[in-house]
DNA sequence: CTGAAAGCGCTAACAC
DNA sequence: GTGTTAGCGCTTTCAG
């Protein structure tokens, strides 16, 4: 029983004493670490008696097993690692709580960091965490085309699931909603309701202030969302003036004014497609103080659902994307990946049209 | 130089090559760990010849610092814990935004739990974060009686926060707003322009349904607005009939029914508080149900700002409580306590009232 | 059924 | 200036 060599009993600056560690417990118990270990771990065989003995030692000292040490040991933290494009952004801040819950209920601690749609920051997170040795990552990329970073994710790779955004020329798991769709029937539903001059409001980090082409960088979902515009403007045979549609920054003032540039034009669009809550605002502000109305001389659809929305006169329609399905179905096949090597696959989840006062008809 | 044995050639059975440890690069530099240690992390003394072939031999095995090793060693782990108590209350969803960039801004790493006000969960939380053994902890406590685990947090004692939330009885440091104010200077802005009858709508989670009755575990926000409002009634001479306060469960259902129970009361409160954003989601719902105008029939206060309540018509007034500043303080209060084992200490920071067009005149 | 001992990857006190 | 060595707290062969 005399192993190891006694600790210094010099009481700590703090007033708190060290925590026990699985050592004292096997003291107190008066048996080797091994044995306490297996009657607190329940692996092994121990009698019933020590088993005992060992919690009660353990309840005694208030012993509490040390993660840090159990996951050098074991080469695995439980711990996920998540990379959110632009937390400030309301569909982000939704996945985190989503990611927050759901991981937690997989077994699996989210260590969450924001990179503000800066690549930089994106490249720098993903050290941080592989330094952590998080047992994978969950990233919404914050560029199309700057990902070497995540190829080469050294030892996670094959633990790597993209969320909210795809880069199809790297072989990860990706979860997104089928947004191009998601557009697709947003505006083919306008034009069914007789709208001739419909415009688009699109956010992206990537581009100073507003204009109307489409940034390099534009992640897939800003590709995707005009996309599916574009298809059921085509196949109605209607035009996309530059004038009608924006790309934005995702800033309150700078949305605003492309709001206004956009309601602004001669002639004006009759109706709207916003590509997220904040859009979504921009426009709300920019008829303000234009005396338009929504819902009476512009139609508006937004993408994300958001509790407010559906409460306002009149209520907004939007495109609700299933976030907590997303967050849920991306977890879920990273954590198998982890576990059970699984292959990389992608989903695209399908999105939700909710249509309500916003959308009027409008016939010439 | 042959220290260690070698470790086994075997590829695991992943694809990726496990990562280089500093044993790899000392092995590569030709040198000894220490000196490698030293080298690579920049303190005690080396050759700049050694550092350069040690910085070399790194970048070829690319190599990087095993953080969970450190922190076993270092017994710090650089991670802050934190409980909020209601993630899916837009206050706390703001305040996680918050506490990812501002702890990372401060070199930790934040660990984000959600008790969703339930105490059992919260004490669930504190003990996974303390077996995590994060270095600090911020908790927005989920009840006011509540408590033992945090008096007793053991190695954690002196590195604790409490945030939005405060319990009398504990003596820890706690960054709250000062809502009890808040509260009374919103009543008082309504009472001047002439309001007499003032229904109050609060959230709690210490409630199943609705009800005018304060729950016992009513926390302090809770408690601080409530008695702030009544402060103002009793100052003017008014009344609170139970028939216009309603404690309502944080659940849209739930709270569009306490909303319509206040508004149809007889006589109805020209007037109403809200204690947060969903409160007041509940009471538009309720008013556009009842045909009721906000800035018209009913004038309305929310408790926490938010983008989209500027933008409607008539834009919805606030007491604006300053989450930023009160996550920044909160972190920066235990970074302290943490580094420089400084004493708890208290802060209320001041809300702003932020007047909009849903407050309006109303002399009888 | 239980104990001794090795070692996860790192750092730091102590030699040389 | 550089190397040796002893752990941090845990798990897990391997002996007994």
């Amino acid at each position: 029983m005399t192993e190891d060599k006694k600790t210094s009993e010099e009481p700590s600056r703090s007033d708190a004493p060290r925590p026990a560690r699985l050592l004292d417990v096997a003291r107190l118990a008066k048996v080797s670490r091994a044995t306490a270990a297996r009657a607190l771990g329940g692996y092994g065989t121990v009698t019933e008696e020590t088993r005992e003995r060992v919690s009660a030692a353990a309840k005694t000292l208030n012993y509490r097993l040390n993660e840090v040490a159990r996951a050098m040991r074991a080469g695995r933290t439980q711990a996920i690692g998540v990379i959110l494009a632009d937390i400030s952004n309301s569909f982000f801040a939704n996945a985190a709580r989503a990611i927050i819950d759901i991981s937690t209920a997989h077994g699996y601690q989210a260590l969450i960091l924001n990179s503000a749609d800066d690549p930089e920051r994106e490249v720098e997170a993903v050290r941080v965490l592989v330094d952590k040795r998080v047992d994978g990552l969950i990233v919404a990329p914050s560029s199309f085309s700057h990902n070497a970073h995540l190829s080469e994710a050294g030892a996670l790779s094959g633990r790597i699931v993209l969320f909210d955004r795809g880069i199809t020329d790297l072989k990860l798991s990706t979860v997104t909603s089928d947004d191009r769709r998601g557009a697709r029937e947003a505006v083919s539903l306008l034009i069914a309701r007789g709208h001739r001059r419909i415009g688009l409001l699109v956010s992206t980090a990537a581009i100073e202030g507003h204009g109307p082409g489409q940034p390099r960088q534009a992640v897939s979902t800003v590709r995707d969302r005009v996309a599916g515009a574009r298809d059921a403007l085509k196949a109605a045979g209607l035009d996309l003036p530059p004038a009608w549609l924006r790309y934005s920054r995702n800033d309150v003032a700078v949305v605003s004014e492309a709001a206004l540039s956009i309601l602004g034009s001669e002639p004006r669009p009759t109706a709207l497609l916003a590509s997220c809550e904040e859009m979504t605002i921009g426009i709300l502000a920019a008829c303000r103080q234009l005396g338009l109305a929504v819902g009476k001389d512009i139609a508006l659809i937004s993408f994300d659902e958001s509790p407010w929305l559906g409460v306002l006169t009149p209520a907004i329609s939007v495109v609700r994307r299933p976030i907590e399905a997303m967050v849920s179905t991306a977890v879920g096949l990273l954590v198998r990946q982890i576990e059970a090597w699984a292959e990389p696959q992608s989903i695209a989840l399908a999105n939700e049209l909710v249509v309500r006062e916003s959308v009027f008809d409008h016939w010439d």
